[in-house]
DNA sequence: AATGAGGGATGACAAATGTCATGCGGCGCT
DNA sequence: AGCGCCGCATGACATTTGTCATCCCTCATT
């Protein structure tokens, strides 16, 4: 009996392929291609599949998210998450929300089917590499709120738009932001944003 | 006779995910992939492809580069360009290099192999919706030496850092940012950055 | 020869940013 | 009850930015 999979990646020319990739193996069939998270569980449910290839950077719902409504619909269907980029909060994340699996997008295309038949035979795919990242670069020293205002500083605007679109004074932003510069590393709130994007810690 | 298709991107599981999509084509035969823009004149010539689809960010050698580095060795290939980010200025820019197509990589993946064989006849492929921005968004009003400063912003240092790596003076590199603050209507150093990259002026 | 654009620089000034101390209330832990 | 961490805020302070005027030099255009 083959391999029931879904696929959920915002490109369609790349999830197109990754369908025509994998529908080459004798034992996967794909039975769904989503373009973003929110219809992933219901996908999941509906065509009963048995794996979940999921990309962590998607609209709407993103992957981790994802996984985790995959996971509470359907505890019997494993999620292998593909991305883009190796940031190692995403890796961690990932395994919290009950991801089997995590590749990123540059591991060869070889390897791809073995990764599916592994995650759903309960193993567990986990890029070396990365795994090594992800212990020595530890869990994300951000509190919720300094996270939350660092995203809101990502996009390059002043400390009074923080402020507004955040709802806070401005003294408390600045507050924030001197906090994820001190945790980060960063010597400017650009560096800050850019260390903890690079570590996965916003999103 | 099929069409012989040299494909790169940086992506290895993408890579090989599109040679596998368009090697279902029975008119379709790639005949090489490569990982980064460096070697593609060479594939090119060495397997006398008919098509080269090339990927716009990638390490080494970008494909912008990599695509006039392809129509100085083989003229008679054709140049298809697919990339992630439907940039105006990446597009303008692909043109100029004698790219005949440009594909974001979310457009149907059906619609791929219509491409590839659209410009193997000659035609011009383009995204309507991107051409129309590429018209309104007008080319880069960026001097070299302002991209080049505003690049060196881009990752977050101070002005001493960026100084430094432009040997330049202090004064100088806030004179350049100041001004390309003012092309690009951003109102701080880390907003015009970002209105840079949308509109695919850096790089 | 004149004009203008670009590269490079200085100095001065106003505004934004980053730092720090300090305060308060809430929540969880021991 | 006490301790520490977090959220939130103020105010003061030193730097860093961003803005502007002004200068010099070169090169291409007129």
């Amino acid at each position: 009996m083959s391999i029931r999979l879904v696929i959920a990646d915002d490109q369609a020319l790349v999830r197109g392929a990754l369908a025509a990739l994998l529908g080459l193996e004798p034992d996967i069939e794909v039975v769904a291609e989503l373009g973003d998270g929110t219809g992933v569980a219901a996908a999941v449910v509906e065509h009963s599949a048995d794996v979940a290839m999921l990309d962590v950077e998607m609209p709407g719902l993103d992957g981790i998210s994802a996984a985790a409504a995959v996971r509470r619909a359907a505890p019997s269907c494993r999620v292998l998450m593909v991305t883009t980029f190796g940031r190692p909060g995403y890796l961690r994340r990932a395994m919290l929300a009950g991801a089997s699996g995590f590749v990123v997008k540059d591991t060869p295309a070889r390897q791809l089917a073995e990764a599916v038949r592994r995650v759903h035979q309960g193993l567990r795919v986990v890029d070396p590499v990365l795994a090594a990242e992800s212990l020595t670069a530890g869990d994300s020293p951000l509190t919720e709120r300094e996270a939350e205002v660092l995203k809101a500083a990502s996009d390059g605007g002043t400390v009074a738009d923080i402020a507004k679109s955040a709802m806070l004074s401005e003294g408390t932003v600045r507050n924030y932001l001197s906090a994820t510069m001190a945790k980060t590393g960063g010597r400017t709130r650009a560096e800050a944003v850019r260390i903890a994007e690079d570590n996965g810690w916003l999103l």
